[in-house]
DNA sequence: GCACTGACAAAATCTGAATTCTGTCAGTAG
DNA sequence: CTACTGACAGAATTCAGATTTTGTCAGTGC
């Protein structure tokens, strides 16, 4: 059968594939446009520059990312835990995939390096997140009266240890999950949480 | 007259200089030696390899970051206010040096990246002077009955986005030292803090 | 004997000519 | 008209040959 009429998510599958096979180095546009089977030219109308492409993919990425976390963030329970269970989460996804395929966890990162603006709105995201955790908080009377916004940027700054890929040689240490647990009873208590989650 | 003998300390002023005016891709083992005017074989009777002294260099830079940072761990006062005080200074010391003289602290991030060892030596001594005064602060009594050697490393780790060369790119943030300010206020609650935030 | 030199082999890095890639656009096919 | 092609110029990248650098060591001179 024709295959269909080349969209932007077919390209953005093709470039997926692309990169995870060749690397972001090695990945061209002429590479993309073969393995769709069309000219270079053609991906040119989707996409301004091989720049752009590149951004569509982080972005496409870093939303399989934030996504997932976005449940999280508005489910139900207390602020606490569910804040807790946010940051474990974030972190074991960036953990796992640097773990499991450090080599696709290179192309994401040397990806992400380049597509500032994409990362800058990413964090922008998940900030926003996180105010919306410890502003139910607040509203509940969980949490003290911190300013959420602030806090919760505090709160993704403190962690960055644990989720920001620039730290994922430090994820091998054997003891990054009770490390984690250690920062996590330091913020808790700084938002002023009611039940400290004891794990003595 | 006639040079002084060729010392270790010599050999690492010298590499420091060629380091600053060259940068550290373009160095070279003959460069250092030129500079003290003596054939590069001599530097090898004072250093094994190229990559030792480039630790050696990265040693010694380091030292100057941890040195007066010994004083304060060590100083009078309340624990806690020591404690933002520390922090507080490691901060200011990585930041103004990447904000005056952005080509030597990418010197120096460069040579530090490869000098691994010498970097967890240095971040040793850091975690023991944070568990120091944290551990003070338990003695006291200003503190809750926390682990200093875990609550110092997590203290380190909560404050990396700070201090951690793989951040200099979020310094230029002009709130970058209110943001200090709101992970001190979260953290130095969970130390336990009598002072900023209360908790009961 | 001791501190250093300088020549050397192997490894790493540089250079520049040849190739490949990016981004554009007039042209083609449906 | 729309969706795509393919040729093209300039920019970027590759690759092999030339050069530099690293690390060793026998030799020099004090």
């Amino acid at each position: 059968m024709a295959p269909a009429a080349l969209t932007t998510e077919a390209i953005l599958d093709a470039a997926e594939d692309v990169l995870r096979r060749y690397g972001p180095a090695k990945t061209t546009v002429v590479d993309v446009a073969r393995a769709l089977g069309v000219s270079h030219g053609s991906v040119y109308r989707h996409f301004p520059a091989k720049a752009a492409l590149q951004d569509a993919v982080a972005r496409r990425w870093l939303a399989r990312v934030s996504e997932p976390l976005e449940v999280t963030a508005d489910g139900e329970g207390p602020a606490a835990q569910r804040l807790l269970r946010w940051l474990q989460q974030l972190a074991a996804v960036k953990q796992r995939m640097a773990r499991e395929d450090p080599e696709l966890f290179a192309t994401f990162e040397r990806l992400t390096a380049e597509a500032r603006e994409v990362v800058a709105a990413h964090v922008d995201q998940l900030t926003a997140q996180v105010s919306r955790i410890v502003a139910a908080g607040v509203a509940s009377g969980e949490f003290a009266q911190v300013d959420p916004p602030t806090a919760g940027r505090a709160v993704l700054q403190a962690t960055a240890w644990f989720h920001h890929p620039s730290h994922a040689a430090e994820w091998r240490s054997p003891g990054i999950g009770a490390e984690l647990d250690a920062v996590w009873s330091l913020i808790s208590a700084g938002l002023g949480a009611r039940s400290p989650v004891r794990r003595d």
